[in-house]
DNA sequence: CGTGCTGTTGCTAG
DNA sequence: ACTAGCAACAGCAC
């Protein structure tokens, strides 16, 4: 599931629940995901402490305590749900955080992740820049300025593709391979363009665009998160309307010619041959 | 029934 | 500088 907007919906949805809560248990059902994980670490970051927030920094999510975080990656299959039960629920559980809410409730985290391409980890301090998976990330979309002008800039003398540019987190995080696509397709940008020959107005235009899809994902997402509470299955992600992705052959929404589809650096890509130069 | 292909992320080796 | 390969599993077409 996990794209920026569902690490965001998630993250204000779970920071519902537990923000000024009590960090009771963490328990453990592996010892690694896509690493180990830094068990004994993040009992010490995390249990008997005060939950200050819950945020997001790229596709992590931070939980913060007064000691540092809780860091939670999701990987592709990864996920978060609420119950009123400490028993793993669904198959796939590896990580169970029992919280005592600021209205001193009892509810569990239970993490699911079939793929086990996900993380788990924890920081002491919060500076965030100074540790290993965040110090060579690129800016935040959603709050960058000038993004355009510095995509742009960043992209001079780059000959690779310019959908795995705008993929490429020392460049820019949190634009994964569904919302790539669309924002090429809506700024009309060819996914094989070269990075370097793209101009600099087509670079203001791509920044708009991954903002507001961004933006609209994060809005649709939102809404449906109002039950993630005591919710036992998922906590109900949906896509919003996607003009490419996984379309291939159906007719374009601006035009109607077919979408194509193609691979690049194994990943798949969907455009309309028309609409984007 | 099995076999083969696909996939939302991100690291590393070459 | 850039890409292929890979991590481990589920869902699907055939």
């Amino acid at each position: 599931m996990p794209e920026l907007p569902e690490v965001e919906c998630l993250s204000r949805a779970v920071g519902k629940v537990v923000e000024g809560g009590l960090f009771e248990k963490a328990r453990f059902l592996r010892k690694d995901l896509r690493d180990p994980i830094p068990i004994s670490d993040f009992k010490r970051i995390l249990v008997g402490q005060r939950i200050e927030s819950v945020e997001r920094r790229s596709k992590y999510m931070l939980i913060r305590t007064e000691s540092g975080f809780g860091i939670i990656h999701l990987g592709m299959t990864g996920n978060i749900i609420c119950q009123d039960s400490p028993k793993p629920a669904a198959p796939h559980t590896h990580a169970i955080f029992q919280i005592r809410t600021k209205s001193d409730q009892l509810q569990w985290l239970h993490y699911i992740d079939p793929r086990r391409f996900g993380r788990i980890s924890a920081m002491k301090g919060h500076d965030l820049e100074g540790h290993d998976f965040f110090k060579s990330l690129g800016p935040e979309p959603l709050e960058a300025r000038n993004l355009g002008t510095y995509l742009f800039q960043q992209s001079r003398r780059k000959k690779k593709p310019i959908k795995n540019f705008i993929m490429d987190g020392g460049v820019l995080v949190g634009v994964g391979n569904i919302y790539a696509a669309e924002s090429l397709f809506k700024a009309r940008i060819h996914p094989e363009r070269e990075a370097q020959e793209v101009s600099l107005p087509s670079y203001n235009l791509l920044a708009k665009q991954i903002k507001a899809t961004l933006r609209r994902a994060i809005k649709a997402g939102g809404t449906t998160f109002r039950d993630f509470k005591n919710v036992d299955g998922n906590p109900g992600y949906f896509r919003i309307s996607l003009a490419v992705y996984d379309r291939t052959g159906k007719p374009c929404v601006e035009c109607r010619s077919p979408i194509v589809s193609i691979k690049q650096s194994g990943r798949s890509t969907w455009f309309c041959e028309k609409c984007q130069k």
